[in-house]
DNA sequence: CATGAATGAGAATTCATTCAT
DNA sequence: TATGAATGAATTCTCATTCAT
C-alpha cells in the first residue's frame, strides 16, 4: 500500500512547511519575535497542529540547526572534488561565506545566534561543524605538502582561516557592512580572499 | 558635609550594580531572555527599584551600549602614539580582539547582539563604530606610504582586516573555540595575528 | 450541521458575558476601577480569555458605548409615529428618561462617564447624539408650527428640554434621589415633566 | 507667642497648595490621572511630604469635597437676602449654574464624580447638600404664598428645578455643549433660566 | 519638617502549551 | 488529523504608601 508512503509524505510536507515558516520569520525579526500562533499564521493552519508535528518551540529550532548544518555541510563536500590542494582551499572558502551569503537566515542560527540552553543535544550538529573544521584541516596539511604555508602551523592556518570567513561572514549577516555600498560587498569579499591568500 | 556628595555616588553604584548585574545576565542569555525580574533578582532589589534609576529596559542596555563604546574607543586612541605604521597597525588589531577578550559580554552586546530596534539614538554609538573604522584606515594608508600593502586596495585591506580580527573575537565571546584548549588560544591568536602579517 | 452555528452563538455569547460584566463593573465602580481581572473573575474565566474575544480594554468599552447608543436610538425611532407634536415631544423626554431607569448603566456609560480619549472613533457615537438632538429639534420645530413655544427660540427650546431629561437622569442613576423614597420617584418624575409642560 | 499661629498657618497653608495642586490636576485630566508623585511635583515638594499633611490620597478628595460644599452653601446663602420671592428663586438656580461654570472642577467632583467607596464619611458633605435641598424647597413655599407656582406640589417644583440647573450644569462641566459654539452657551443658559420661569 | 529610597501589590497584555471535540 | 477555546505563567511598568535619615 502506498497510503503509508503518502501519509508520510504529507507529514514530511508539513514539517517542511512550519520549518520554512519559522526560518522566514527567524530572518525577518529575530528569534524573540516567531511566536507560535505567527508560525500558524504564515501556513495558515491552527496553533494546535503544529503540536501534532513539533513536540515544542524548541524542536522546531532543533531542527532548523540540524537542517542548515547538513546542506552546510554538503556544500563542503562537494568542494573535495577540486584536485589543487590550494584551489581546494580556495574554493572552501568561498563556499562558506557563499553559504552565509545564500542563507543568512541559517547562517546567522548555526553560528551566531544563542540558541536557547534547553537544547543540549546540539553536540550532534557541533559533530558537524566538527567535521567541517577537520575537512579544513585536512586541506591545509594537503596544501602544506604541495609547498604552501611555509612555517606555519596546521593549527593557526586553520584558525586563521575560518575566523577570516567567519568574520566576513557574520558581518554581511548582521548588516554591519551599511557603511559599504552593497554593489561593491561582493567584489570586496573577493578582494579579501585573494588578499588573504598572499600569506598562504 | 559630604552628604550629598555619598548620596550621589550610591546613586551611581546602584546604577552600576543594575548595569553590571544587566551586562552579566544580557551576555549569558541573550537580550531577549533578560527581564526585569532577573536584574532584579540578581541585585536583590526589587523591580520597582530599578524604575528609580532607569526610565525603562531600553535606557538600561542602551547606557551599557554607551559606555561599551567609551571604554573600547578609549583603548583605540590609546594605540595611535605607536610611531610605526606596521607596528600600529598590528597594536590595533590587538587592542580590538584583547578587547573582546577582557571584555566579553560588551563585544557581545557591542558587534554580535542584534540591538532593540526601538533604540534608534544608537547613531551616536555607531559614529564611535565608523570613527574607529576610519582610524583603521588611516593606519593602513600611513602603511602603505610606509611600503606595506602593495597593490592591495585601501578599503580592500580594512575590510579585511577587520572581518579577521572580528572572526577571531566573535568566535571567542561565543565560545565556538571550545575544541581547542583554552590555554593555547592565546598563543593561537598571536599566530593567527602574525600569519595575517604575511599578507601585508 | 449546525455546529458552525452553533459555534457562533457560543462566541457571541462569550462577548455579551464579558460585555455584561463590564458593564456591571463598570456602572458600580467606574471606568478607571474596572480591571480585566475583574472582569475575568467576573465571568469565571482567565485573564486571557478575554482577550480571545476583545483586542483590549478599550474595545469592551467602545463595544458598550456603541451598543446603548444602538438601543438608545432604536427607541428615539419608536417615538417618531405619534402624530401630535406635542405629545410627541412629550413622550421623547419620557423615552430618553425611561432609558435611563431600564439602562442606568448604559446612561452612566453613555451621558456621565468621562470616557478614555483614546476612544476617537466614537465620533460615530457621537454621531448618533447628535442625531437624537436633531430629532429634538425637529419635534419643537413642529410643536410650534402647532402653537406652542410661542416666544421662545428653536435652540433654547431643545437645551432646556435636554438639560432637564438629562438632569433628572443623571440623578436618577447617580443615586442622588436618596433623600427621596424610591417609590415616590416616578410620580415625581411625570410631575416634573408636567411642571414643565406648563412652559411650552 | 505667635509661633504656634505661624506654624499652624503654614500648614493651613501647605494643606491649600496640596488641595490645589489635586484639583488642577484632576479638571484637567480626570480623577484617575491624579497621582500623589504628580501632585508632589506641582507644588515641588517630595512625594512623603504630603503624607504628613495628609493620612492618604483619600482624605485629599475627601477635603476637596468639604471644601466645595462650604463655598457652596456660602454662595446659596448670599442669595436668601434677596427679597422678592420669586426673584430669590431665580437667583438661586443662577448661583447653582454659576458655581457649576466658576468652579467646574468642583461641581464634577460634588456633583458627578464617582467618589472612592471607602469614603463613607460623606455624610457630612451629603448635609450641606441636603440644607440646599430644604433651603430651596424653603424659597418655593414663599414663592408659592406669593401666588406662584400654582397647583405644583413642592416636592415636584423643587425636584425639576434642581433636575433642570444640574442638567444645565452637568452638560456644562462635561463639555457636552461642544455642539453649541461657546459663545452662545450663556445667552442659551439664561435663555433656557427665563423659559422655565414660564412655568412658575 | 522634609526627603529619597524602597517596595508590594496590581495594572494590561502576550504566549507556549493543553485538551475536548 | 485539525482546531478553537482556554489558561497559567510571565512580561513591562505604575503607584500609593512607608520609613530611616
Amino acid at each position: 500500500m502506498g497510503t503509508k508512503e503518502r501519509k508520510e509524505r504529507q507529514k514530511a510536507e508539513m514539517r517542511e512547511a512550519v520549518l520554512s515558516a519559522a526560518l522566514r520569520l527567524f530572518s525577518d525579526q529575530g528569534y524573540e519575535y516567531v511566536t507560535m500562533r505567527k508560525i500558524a499564521d504564515e501556513i495558515e493552519y491552527s496553533v494546535g497542529t503544529i503540536y501534532l508535528y513539533f513536540k515544542d518551540k524548541d524542536e522546531i529550532f532543533f531542527e532548523l540547526h540540524k537542517l542548515g548544518f547538513e546542506e552546510f555541510y554538503k556544500r563542503q563536500i562537494a568542494i573535495q572534488n577540486v584536485k589543487d590542494p590550494l584551489q581546494r582551499l580556495k574554493e572552501h572558502g568561498l563556499a562558506y561565506i557563499q553559504f552565509a551569503i545564500d542563507q543568512p537566515q541559517y547562517y546567522d542560527l548555526m553560528f551566531i545566534s544563542r540558541i536557547p540552553a534547553k537544547t543540549i543535544k546540539q553536540k550532534q550538529n557541533w559533530t558537524s561543524g566538527d567535521r567541517t573544521y577537520e575537512l579544513l584541516k585536512l586541506n591545509i596539511v594537503q596544501a602544506k605538502e604541495a609547498g604552501y604555508f611555509k612555517g606555519v602551523e596546521v593549527e593557526v592556518a586553520a584558525f586563521s582561516l575560518w575566523s577570516f570567513v567567519h568574520g566576513i561572514s557574520s558581518l554581511f549577516v548582521r548588516d554591519r557592512l551599511t557603511t559599504i555600498p552593497m554593489e561593491s560587498v561582493k567584489s570586496l569579499i573577493a578582494g579579501s580572499l585573494s588578499f588573504l591568500g598572499r600569506a598562504y
